[in-house]
DNA sequence: GTTTTAAGTAAACATATGTATAGGTAGGAG
DNA sequence: CTCCTACCTATACATATGTTTACTTAAAAC
């Protein structure tokens, strides 16, 4: 990236600072306003910079519209939580929907992703704790060995899973615990979706 | 929350998509072209009528200052990474960050939170594998058996952290490792924070 | 020494934008 | 029936805001 003198860096450190404040860019004049100048004109030269060198975005000509490129300018996604999914009622409908939370949108890029969280110890040995929030994206198959969520008859688990021909099997990940064993026939099994990320607090 | 109008819906639904495909507010007229209305006045009405209802907020009477209160303006704060960190350089200096992940404001209220990529499998016992971010709150203390981040000399290392009297062990929660012992005296060892959140992408 | 660039003052201009005044229509509540 | 509210048209006004032209000063580049 292009250097940037001080000066140049002082405003663009205000343009961040406002936009976490408000949720809006500045105006010229409230920028200005804030270095003590006397005409628009030096700060629409700063602006003109920034923008040539690949710091500022101002691509839409209106009312502050000004983007900050890079770092702070995250594309972030409010991805829903279901808690512990009641029997019967679909996975995602709005009576389960415990929260929204913030991610990357590079880790959300699919629609109707969704976290879920996990009870139970049955996955401790793949270093999923009970309590765990796994991020879920919805699909009809995962990869030999991968960790889906299943849907059991009405219920929803995490489990290591693998299909050997019509068998079907669902590793707990936990010694405790034998593996599941279905077969193809059997209806009452469907994957959800896989387990592509793990977050956990531990306060 | 009080109820809205069909129409009002719509009219919030706008602003909402407008706000997250563009990261700033409709202008008014922006939402009288989108609904091919005549005049201003009935866009007007819908927003004071959603200022009113507690959807909107108007507080900043500027262009484009419009907020949508509620679910979808979540607070996230962007938390820097610091992958292996080189040796002898301060842990936090700008050339260890490698990136900024958002995370929701509510993990992440203090100042001074910062991600670190754990490496190594001296964590596996608890849950935490090589590759995954924990989440460090700065501190020079933690509770017994808390997992920390401690830097001894010039590395930083995730253990749980124990204390006893003058004694200081750190467990690898791995039954491959020993526990480390220290002693008070010891001055290369030193507590750089808590851990606060582990996160894991699988793919 | 001349040219270029950064940074700024001064004064406008055109448009974007929020707001207001003066109505009109339709449907429900009383 | 009357009143109120939701929803809308038409028009206008004041200010906010982005943009431009003309000129200045100081420091860096050549």
């Amino acid at each position: 990236m292009k250097k940037i003198t001080d000066r140049q860096k002082q405003v663009l450190d205000y343009i961040c600072d406002f936009i976490d404040e408000h949720s809006y860019a500045p105006s010229i004049r409230d920028i200005q306003k804030h270095f003590g100048l006397k005409s628009t004109k030096g700060v629409k030269d700063h602006i003109d910079r920034l923008v040539e060198k690949g710091y500022l975005n101002r691509t839409d000509g209106t009312a502050r519209a000004l983007k900050v490129v890079g770092e702070r300018n995250t594309v972030i996604r409010n991805v829903p939580l279901v808690g512990t999914v009641a029997a019967g009622l679909p996975l995602l409908a709005e009576e389960n929907i415990e929260d929204y939370l913030p991610v990357s949108a590079d880790m959300a890029r699919t629609e109707g992703i969704f976290f879920l969280r996990v009870n139970g110890d049955s996955m401790t040995g793949a270093a999923i704790l009970d309590g765990d929030l796994v991020l879920v994206r919805p699909q009809p198959f995962v990869e030999q060995g991968e960790i889906a969520v299943v849907r059991i008859g009405e219920e929803a688990t995490v489990k290591r899973f693998f299909k050997f021909n019509t068998r079907i099997e669902l590793h707990s990940e936990n010694p405790d615990f034998e593996p599941i064993v279905y077969w193809d026939e059997d209806e009452d099994i469907r994957i959800v979706g896989k387990v592509t990320a793990v977050f956990r607090t531990l306060e």
